[in-house]
This record gives C-alpha cells, sequence and structure tokens, in this order.
DNA sequence: GACATACAGAAAATGATTGTTATTTGACAT
DNA sequence: ATGTCAAATAACAATCATTTTCTGTATGTC
C-alpha cells in the first residue's frame, strides 16, 4: 500500500474505549467455562476494572495485596494468563524487561511505548491497511501487523530534555501506567 | 497519513542487502576506538559474517563454540553489545524470549516474526509515512515507529496448517534464522 | 454435602542475562 | 624481544521475571 503523509484513519480520540468485562462478566465467563471463580479471581477482575493501562503482573500483585494481603503472586500470574487464554486480557512483550496485560482485546489498536521509563499507551488508530506485497512476504503467511511507536512521554520529555539518545535505566518492576 | 491498498514503497527485493562490515574492518574499527582485539572477538565477528539472519546471542555462542571451544557466553553477550554500541548491529527485543541482533543497520527497515519458530525476517519496506496526529499522542513525542508483521514462515505453515491459533513451543533458544 | 478445583506457601527450577574476580593478553612503548 | 598496564577473558555466582512442583487446606459448584 501506498501511505501518503494524511492523518492516519484513527478512530475515537477524545473518548475513552470500554475497556474491558465487568467483574460480574468475568465471573459468569469463568463459570461458564467450568473455572471456579474464587475471591482473589474476583480482586484481580477488580484491579484491571478501569485500567486502560497495561499493568505488569508484578503491579496487579501490588494492587489486589493492599486489599488482600495474602494473595499470591503465583495467583496472579496464573489469572492473568487464564484470561489471556479466554480472551479477555492479551500479553505483550513490548521491550519493557516485563509482561504487560492489555484490557483492550475488542478494538485493534497499537501502542505507544516510552523507551525512558518503560509507560505503554494504547493508540486506536487503524494502520490495517499495512500490508506486504506477496513477493516481498516469500511464502511468509502475515497474519497481523503490529505497530510499535517509541518515544517519550510527556514527563520524560520534560525531564530530560538532553541527550535523549542513551538509554536511561530500563524502568522500575511495577510500572504500569497507561 | 492515508494508507490506500497499493504496494508498499518496498526496496530492493531480488538483491540481498551489504549485510555488516568484514571482521577486517570491524578489527580496525574496535582498534581506533581503543578497544582491543581478540581471538574471541574475531571468532564473533567471523560468526555474524553473511550472516543476514538475526542471531540470539546463544547462537553466536554455538556457532563460535565449534572452532573456539573456551569461549564464554559471557564473552559474546559482551562483544554483541559493544558492536550495538558502536551501531554495527542492533539489538532487538521482537518479543521471542530472547534478544536478536540485527546486522542490518543501515537501511531502515522492519520485522516479519514466525510466532511459530520466531524465525526473523527483514522487510525492506518504507513505512516512514506512519505518524500520529498531535490529538493522538498527547505530550507523547514519538521517535520511530517500529512495524512487526506476525505470522508464519513457510516452513511452519506447511507443518501446521491446523489450529494456528494456539501457541505451540516458545522456541528453540538456538534458533537465528534470517 | 461431595468432590474437584483453587488456594497459599515455599522452595526450587527455569532461561536469559549480568555481576564478580582473579587471571590472561593485546597494544604500544621500550 | 620485553615490559607495562588497562582491557578482556573464563568461570562462576547472582539476578530477574516467570513457572513448576509440592502438599495439605479451603472453598466454589452442583
Amino acid at each position: 500500500m501506498m501511505c501518503t503523509n494524511e492523518e492516519p484513519q484513527a478512530a475515537n480520540q477524545p473518548e475513552r474505549v470500554p475497556v474491558m468485562k465487568s467483574p460480574e462478566e468475568l465471573t459468569e465467563l469463568f463459570r461458564s467455562m467450568g473455572r471456579k471463580v474464587t475471591p482473589q479471581r474476583q480482586r484481580i477482575f477488580r484491579a484491571l476494572q478501569g485500567e486502560d493501562s497495561h499493568p505488569s503482573a508484578e503491579w496487579v500483585y501490588q494492587v489486589a495485596s493492599t486489599d488482600m494481603e495474602t494473595i499470591s503472586l503465583k495467583t496472579v500470574y496464573q489469572t492473568l494468563h487464564e484470561l489471556a487464554e479466554l480472551g479477555e486480557i492479551q500479553a505483550l512483550d513490548l521491550g519493557t524487561g516485563t509482561t504487560r496485560f492489555d484490557p483492550n482485546v475488542e478494538i485493534s489498536h497499537h501502542h505507544l511505548v516510552c523507551r525512558s521509563c518503560g509507560k505503554v499507551r494504547d493508540l486506536f488508530a487503524d494502520f490495517s491497511g499495512l500490508s506486504i506485497s506477496a513477493s516481498q512476504a516469500e511464502g511468509f503467511v502475515v497474519g497481523k501487523a503490529e505497530v510499535v511507536f517509541r518515544g517519550l512521554c510527556q514527563e520524560c520529555h520534560e525531564k530530560l530534555p538532553t541527550v535523549p539518545g542513551l538509554r536511561p535505566p530500563p524502568n522500575s518492576s511495577i510500572n504500569s501506567q497507561t
């Protein structure tokens, strides 16, 4: 495809997109799949609610721990993976060192990744036009295209106006911001 | 930008692109930068030669070990990172679980990643038109866009015609193929 | 209430990568 | 050829995120 320098066919900009199923819906879903619904799982469901962010397992664990001191990190990992299996969240490796879980599964989207703090933000833009020719593919069967925009988030950009070329400390392990 | 469904402005298809500096050039470069040139480094330089593939550190280590039994994995990592510092190769995290090193630094390009075997192939196509609007960026300062096409390489596609949805074993740690 | 499943907790394995350290060795001057 | 010295090495321990394996107990679901 040709790309001319206009606006991408971006979708919704101002209004936040619905993020993920409610704890109640997830409860129902788990039951219907023969999985049991436990307090810790519900606590994890709640932790994910309203997060249009991209939490790490560790972050979810920290959040859930505030209420539920005894919850184990292992349970968090397990539940996140189950949610991923059910297609309710998506596990992402964006090169930030830890797996991030993205509650946005419905709407095809891409990501902005801050190369300073590791912050990840969803970008709702339609790059579905991206494709490669058969001659370039050389037998490779393309499923989908992911676009990662790397740069600096607003805060980091203000903090580090100089030497943006060198890599600062990767990022603390609990960051999860949008 | 708008994307119409034409061919991307792909460059060179048939002829392979020059990949990386020769061991001799790299030797000279290392010396000129005040770095020492050791047999193990030269062995690593040679291992990278002709690879238009995306080797992992482990793969380089295996290759180098055939000649030089005593070389350590640590040395391989260190040398690869030095090459990356010097801009001769690029370290990539493409979600395959291991860092891949890309000898193609000159020409801006993107990647095809096989979700079955982890194979990585360069894609020389110009997606430089990809951009986001200021309203979408919301203060995020975009550096560059990376496009990753995920799918199945020819071999894997032939092997796994069914259930391509479920993830097969991630990939052996020594894969490095193009 | 029965029964399978999920739980915590703990330990330990994992795989990729990095840190530590004592020893070796290039590069260059002698 | 030799000496010098910082840099590079091998070997090993350590780290980090994550997974695995127990095991006995607790608790959803029917």
